[in-house]
DNA sequence: ATGAAAGCGCTAACAT
DNA sequence: ATGTTAGCGCTTTCAT
């Protein structure tokens, strides 16, 4: 009886001997279906794989008993065996500022994006939450060969760990503003055209003097502050200095900027922010302040999250391509992986006009 | 010289002879890191792993060295060796009617919370999106060895799908409303409780005809449509049959309710929606009828997802705790994993009274 | 068409 | 305090 002859445990070391090993059913494995359907491991093992040395039947008894007992090959051992990866790191990060509350509807959909399209590819996704600051361990996903990869959602301050990181050869994608001098792989919106097209849109309404909310420190802000600037050279409009506001991507935050903005005596007619939430804060501030939308201010936001549509007023804004976003940031990693060259991505970003910045 | 012995490269079979092959450096691993060192792989993977019995000197080189050359232990083979895995599978299920749209935001953040509590307790997380129904396949997971347990993001309609996972020992926890006969570990909010001071919340407002916006079909709706009834009950005052409002979570096919009912001729001064998107998306739907909230119509949502309070007006909403759900959730995991005994948890439900609910 | 055996990268018992 | 060696669960060459 050639196949029994393993059939005695015979587990080296570690706890095997321990209280509780009793209770859990020592997990099944190959041998264990090996034995079991009465051929060898390596028959096991083709069959289990379709490959087409095995006769039809034996792949046949195998499969079926692999399925009955909920038999599945063991994940780490195989990848071990096979030198092959198909796990995408995805780090969301985190600033120490804002006590880890996940930032923005649009991060969170998009990697709901991001999960479905590596579905779509047979990868997996294995998400974390670094600090921003220390956004350079997100490597060690990929030296520890956890990860094939590693997309990060969003760029933060964090472009020198970034460019570092691509620089020893992390395969590399980020969700963010293509900028000059930068050795990772970005997908992102145009930032820039979406900025002047939601400020044109503005000043065809006639509004003359039009605040900016958002962080321009942070790259995609700063570039769609750039749109804004354009379309008033373009216009020949000069944009009123005070009517820039810092705020971060914090709906809390935001709400005490625009209330300062509100009580302040600059006066404003349009807003065009850097998000849909601190677009949707401003205008739920200028509300309270009996200020009406679109009629005594008008607004603009951007990424057209979910939302956006069913705010009411409904909000204009600049819609990202969530669904896109998440296809091209995974097929860009993948040809990284694969020592194709990934150039940087712009998705369109268009102008999706709706009630809270009708003429009026 | 013991340590040069094994320098020549070794590897058997598989691709090493592509062309590909001279491109990628080959990866870095213990025995490089060992014979860098000049001690023996023993020695640098206790060194690694803080062991007490390598000296200080040794323990300190070899970490340094690794560290300058950003070596990490590989995961996968260390699990394999260690048996041990610190990888939580998350299923976010979708429903093929709503084409794979990521669900609600609630939902979006409950990852966010988990992901949070996951990495706070040094564990990584797998998500995956699933078929609503092929459930059962989350179990693959488990089987492969490539989590330790799963985390199910929603009931859904799959009572009895979960039910058989967790007849069949996966470690299981869900998120959703605790049931009848249930096998696997629930954690949820307290649904029926949750319902019922929202309802009492208007009735005590003097609203007499309150509809109810939800999916009786899916457990948690219905529990929370249970509170409604019990409101009423207790006030004596009869629910309206033709006000019990039948839509999924979608904002879009609510949003077609909404306006069969508000364009129908069943008068109605008050709405308890089974989540914020709802609400929200009743209240959009409402004032563009030209019907004023809260004057006309109060509305009292379910979830408090970070824009129900800068909604315009603010959002009367029942909050789930999400912080503490992804703990409770990953906790529990834990629990059953370790062999403790999880019991289903309910977390407490409270009224979050906003705007939308104001007495006028 | 099937089996025996080597080894993926690592750790820990068992040597010294 | 360090090294030798077996083996985690699997796949694949090499032999039959």
């Amino acid at each position: 009886m050639p196949h029994s002859k393993k059939s005695a445990p015979k587990r080296t070391d570690s706890g095997a001997a321990t209280v509780v090993s009793s209770v859990r059913p020592q997990r099944l494995q190959l041998a264990d279906i090996a034995r079991l359907a009465g051929v060898s491991m390596s028959t096991a093992s083709r069959a289990l794989s379709n490959n087409p040395l095995v006769s039809e039947k034996t792949r046949g008894r195998v499969a079926e008993l692999a399925r009955s007992l909920n038999y599945t090959v063991n994940a780490g051992a195989q990848s071990l065996r096979l030198r092959q990866n198909t796990t995408v790191g995805v780090v969301l990060p985190y600033s120490q500022s804002l006590r880890r509350k996940v930032s923005d509807p649009f991060f969170l959909a998009l990697i709901g994006s991001i999960a479905t399209a590596l579905t779509d590819r047979g990868k997996e996704m294995l998400l974390t939450r670094v600090r921003e600051d220390h956004l350079a361990s997100a490597g060690q996903l990929y030296d520890a060969g956890r990860a094939l990869g590693v997309i990060v959602i969003g760029q933060w301050h964090q472009h020198d760990q970034l460019n570092a990181l691509a620089a020893r050869q992390v395969p590399l994608v980020v969700w963010g503003a293509h900028l000059p001098q930068q050795l990772y792989c970005t997908v992102g919106s145009d930032n820039v055209e979406g900025g002047r097209v939601a400020t044109q849109h503005l000043l065809d309404a006639g509004r003359k003097r039009i605040a900016f909310l958002g962080d321009i420190s942070e790259p995609e802000a700063a570039q769609r502050y750039d749109g804004y600037l354009k379309a008033h050279a373009a216009c020949g409009v000069k944009p009123v200095d005070k009517l820039r506001i810092s705020t971060s991507f914090d709906a809390d935050e935001a709400r005490v900027e625009i209330a300062k903005l509100v009580g302040g005596r600059t006066k404003f007619d349009g807003i065009f922010a850097a998000s849909d939430v601190i677009a949707m804060t401003a205008i739920s501030a200028l509300m309270q302040a009996g200020l009406r939308v679109p009629q005594d201010v008008s607004v603009v936001g951007f990424d057209d999250i979910e939302m956006a549509r069913h705010y009411h007023p409904s909000l204009s804004t600049i819609r990202q391509p969530i669904d896109e976003a998440g296809e091209a940031m995974v097929d860009a990693l993948l040809d990284i992986v694969a020592g194709r060259k990934a150039v940087p991505r712009q998705l369109p970003a268009v102008l999706i006009q709706r009630e809270s910045s009708l003429p009026g």
